[in-house]
DNA sequence: GATTTAAGTTGCGAATCGCTACCTAAAAGA
DNA sequence: TCTTTTAGGTAGCGATTCGCAACTTAAATC
């Protein structure tokens, strides 16, 4: 019943090929990245549909079932999983206790950003799928801009501006850093 | 071998408890939204940690299988179907012609944001993982910014600040949008 | 009391996943 | 040349998961 994308621990060669391009390289698989553990939850078949749902004000197991065409018994259990992980909150109804809701807790709201990306992904590449109902801000009635990578002083930034760094090293302008051309980035990690 | 999430055709009650709101409701499970376009190749449970092995300088299909520790036969089906859906391109190598390349297109590389929103939540809700590498700006040596929502003039927006309009709607100030108050927000679509 | 509704659970066949072993073509070594 | 190694897969098998339909339970409604 587990998802189980396992850490794995044997790794084959710790060293492949990093050490020829003198930049660090993030151990894949390994528990010190938030990808395996987010995936855990949200890479299970229905669970990004049934966040999508919930954040569309389903409530309700019935209500699921009719939004999503899943199956029944699938949805009981991708509910109960989404509970277990904090992400759903299970609530009974006090005026009609055959009622469940299930609602959306903080940790669940904090999907949005990657469920907006993923969508717009999806847009962007899904032939002419305008997505009619656009997401706006309230204040103005303006749709929201495109879910983009930042640098710390709100710079948009692209995969071509990026390169992975040690913590440690993160303040000082040593390294192979900050250095004057584009390098040709051998191996973006992420 | 598909992975069908299969757009659903029998939508069982199309009005649902809609009207009840007095506002749009986006058609769950139809095709005018893109996310369950983007699951249909990414909700596969592979497919994000391949994505970020290949940001992460790996190519080969033995190198994804020492760093993933995934099965040799669902990497092969994976890789195909990555490919078939233009996220990964496969290039057979002239010096060796044993040797094969897939390498992101722009439309892998395009995911990035999406997975970095997936990294970081699950770094935020992952028990103290500080997730070692950070990811920099060359520019400047220091990390991105978390992935977030904005509106049309960059301001960084929250969940609440969020509605659904019609895209016919966006430019006039009518409706219920634009209002004093936060309405209480009965159901956000996404 | 009988029926309906809400939220599941159970059983079954089909598809998918992971593991191990095998296969094929090309390169490298003796 | 002949053997071995390497790269990139297939094939077979058991275990798990998925989808479908039927059944269950408990509470509300008629």
């Amino acid at each position: 019943m587990q998802p189980k994308i396992e850490i794995i621990s044997p790794r084959p060669d710790p060293a492949l090929d990093c050490a020829a391009m003198g930049k660090l390289r993030e151990p894949l698989g390994a528990d010190d990245c938030g990808l395996p553990l987010a995936l855990e939850v949200m890479g299970e078949r229905w669970s990004f549909m049934i966040l999508r749902a919930a954040l569309n004000g389903v409530y309700h197991f019935e209500d699921f079932l009719g939004a999503l065409g899943i199956a029944r018994n699938i949805l009981s259990n991708r509910l109960a999983n989404l509970v277990t992980h904090g992400i759903l909150q299970r609530e009974q109804m006090a005026d009609d206790r055959r009622k469940v809701e299930y609602r959306l807790t903080q940790k669940g709201v904090d999907l949005l950003p990657a469920m907006l990306a993923l969508r717009q992904w999806g847009e962007k590449y899904g032939l002419g799928v305008p997505s009619n109902p656009v997401l706006v801000d309230k204040r103005d009635c303006l749709p929201i801009g495109p879910i983009t990578m930042r640098a710390h002083d709100d710079r948009v930034i692209a995969y071509d501006d990026l390169q992975w760094l040690d913590r440690d090293e993160v303040g000082k302008a040593g390294s192979d850093c900050c250095g004057p051309g584009p390098e040709e980035l051998p191996g973006l990690r992420v």
